[in-house]
DNA sequence: CTCTTGTGTATTGTCGACAATTACCTCTAT
DNA sequence: ATAGAGGTAATTGTCGACAATACACAAGAG
């Protein structure tokens, strides 16, 4: 009879380190977005065989970070307005619902712990201006501990399994380091004022528009440079 | 100089068809929820070697039907009655987001064609009470109709490709036909009314509620069966 | 008696080769 | 000159075998 350990953790094979790198060459440009893989030449470049290259395409692909048509390859996504636009949407409902959650079911340490790190990115934000740290790593931090503060098993396998690093690869791809961050700062400090709160709907709420908020923002930007260009 | 035919059409695999049997045993529950899969057993079974096995598994576990675990194995998914609650949540949100989008996003064609099904639905509720088929056929008919009429890829690639598959699932294993087939018959006419009307806010609300009743009604069916079973 | 250690077996991960399909190029006909 | 058919080269899908890892049971130490 097979008693196998249920919670044992997961050893890094190769496909996995091979799947890390290819993930981060996709999500930094350094395999531009919509080109064609070739996979005799992946594997070649990487000194492994093309079947433990389909492994790691497959996680990609579960990533949504490219795209498989049979007998015919893969290709890396492309980076579409509409893409972008549409992944802010998702984020939108996503988000929403896993900060209402978070209100619901968040401890109080995990709720305190997020406080602590909420004024310790506003002592980091005030010493250097803030804008790159805090959009790069203090807004990533700060959706992420929400994600997971909804103890929604669901919820966190799409966001962070698999929306988060189409994310970043459009924050790369786009160069998008939003002028938004003293404003956006104070969007997350209510965020978290309504989760301490267990005030699932208001929490909801403000996460919708913090989210809306960056798309619109991007939204008037596009709309700036078609304007530029057009004249 | 490499022209491949972007927009060309998908061939079907052998891989293709397997995971598309291992799709319908794993959610008839013909594959015990929680059981642990043989690779060399179910590869013998089809008659098809392990590489090809795999790739249909990879494909199971984009649609969370199973899990891996690197050097262990893969596993069906256990059917719990947090992991129903957290889909119906996470239904909930993406769902009510693609409703949202449905009422800016159909097309005139589209919203008369959904009525048309709606009104063809209701004849055959009346004509044989309805319940199996409405249920059955019709929900999920109305349900997909709404997120595709998002016209939001994003959206129709997470709720179809991925989340409905466990749904139905879910719903195969628990036997759930709920009693609730004439009341979600007038919450759905509600729900495109609302389309029809282009009130993304009030579609949206309505179809949270939607899928929050059958969540709550499912919550009350369980608490009914603990409240059985301790007495 | 319990826990650890060692060994054999079974399962998974990786590899290279072959078959099937597709893409590209050339040639021909209109 | 352009469009279509045929042939060739390249890419993808599938296969079976080997290597690495984990499991189950047995033996020994505390």
């Amino acid at each position: 009879m097979l008693l196998q350990n249920p919670t044992k953790q997961a050893a890094v094979t190769t496909a996995d380190k091979v799947f890390e790198q290819l993930q981060h060459a996709i999500v930094e440009g350094d395999m531009a977005a919509g080109s064609k893989i070739s996979e005799p030449e992946l594997a070649k470049h990487y000194q492994i065989s093309r079947s433990t290259l389909r492994e790691a395409l497959n996680r990609l692909e579960k990533c949504h970070l490219i795209e498989r048509k049979a007998n015919i390859g893969s290709r890396v996504v492309d980076c579409t307005i509409e893409g972008l636009l549409e992944l802010y949407i998702t984020r939108e409902a996503l988000e929403g619902m896993a900060c209402r959650q978070a209100a619901l079911n968040m401890t109080d340490e995990e709720i305190v712990h997020m406080q602590d790190m909420l004024a310790q990115h506003a002592g980091d934000k005030a010493l250097q201006e803030g804008v790159s740290y805090y959009q790069e790593e203090g807004d990533v931090d700060f959706h992420y501990k929400v994600i997971l503060g909804s103890h929604n098993q669901q919820l966190i396998n799409l966001i962070c399994g698999q929306l988060y690093h189409l994310v970043r690869m459009y924050r790369c791809q786009f160069g998008m380091h939003s002028p938004r961050a003293t404003r956006a700062f104070t969007e997350h400090s209510n965020i978290i004022q309504a989760i301490s709160d267990r005030d699932g709907e208001l929490a909801e709420l403000l996460m919708r528009r913090h989210i809306a908020a960056s798309r619109k923002n991007i939204e008037n930007k596009i709309a700036l440079q078609k304007a530029e260009q057009e004249s």
